[in-house]
DNA sequence: GTTAACTCTACAGCCCGCTATAGGGTCTAA
DNA sequence: TTAGACCCTATAGCGGGCTGTAGAGTTAAC
């Protein structure tokens, strides 16, 4: 019999509302340990459900299994990852900033060619399947 | 001997700069057709570069392989596919417009985050990996 | 005639964070 | 004792638009 606050993968996968797939994955990955029984099973300190919250949380910020994989390994080595952690978080707003200014550029772009063919069709060209999209430009 | 005006794979390769291998990707979706020659190979009209850089300028709009597919299967049928691509178009630029509010609503956040962290860093719970993240709510 | 460049098919791999499946073993309550 | 809920590993599949590889046949230039 487990002692009795470990926890088995489908007791933290109720407390995290993470699939157990999920957490099995988030394992080979090394993101998440456990102790395995005689049996083979996974068994779970409570701190893991803890740690799993976390990576929700950090997912939830936009950081990637491999963002987040950095940031515990510095928590492991005694270190805390905060600066890490802002340096990150610095680094998803400045690539968002960067595309949503890109999106922006494409959006008026697309709405140029909705409003040019609106106010005048382009003649069909003999061979052309749809002439607002054969002057679009290429390169 | 093939019919001087018909090209080889490579040829259209060539004069649209897309790889051989993306053009046979065309050709499983249905999106670009060739005849065989006895030896097996692709023999493309001259109007497949055409076609082949009409796929391109779709996909610069945003076009998906499967919208251009459908845009091509009207045209095939003798209809103009103007209405069609019309419509795409303003569901594209409506899907745009709403991802870059999300991404904006999402970055507000992310600076919210950032900004609170850098006024007064919040106190480390015992057991915290980072209280930064630690803060972000789930669901 | 030889060799290099071309062509073919069929399949694997990429990215990412999983989910789903097959084929097993284990535990628990009635 | 037996059913059913749980657990295990290993592998495949998703989306989308390709690229890369292996292994084989064909063509074109010299």
């Amino acid at each position: 019999m487990a002692v009795a606050t470990r926890l088995k993968i489908g007791e933290v996968s109720k407390q995290t509302d993470v699939a157990v797939g999920a957490l099995r994955y988030y394992e080979n990955l090394g993101l998440v340990k456990s102790r395995r029984g005689k049996n083979g099973y996974r068994y779970y300190e409570p701190e893991a459900v803890h740690q799993v919250r976390f990576i929700k949380k950090a997912q939830a910020l936009g950081f990637s299994l491999e963002d987040v994989r950095e940031v515990l390994t510095v928590h492991e080595q005694g270190d805390v990852p905060c600066g890490l952690v802002q340096s990150l978080l610095q680094e998803k707003i400045e690539r968002l900033a960067a595309q949503i200014q890109e999106m922006e550029a494409f959006k008026a772009d697309l709405e140029h060619y909705r409003d040019r063919w609106a106010a005048a069709q382009p003649r069909p060209q003999p061979g052309d399947i749809c002439p607002l999209i054969e002057t679009v430009p290429l390169d």
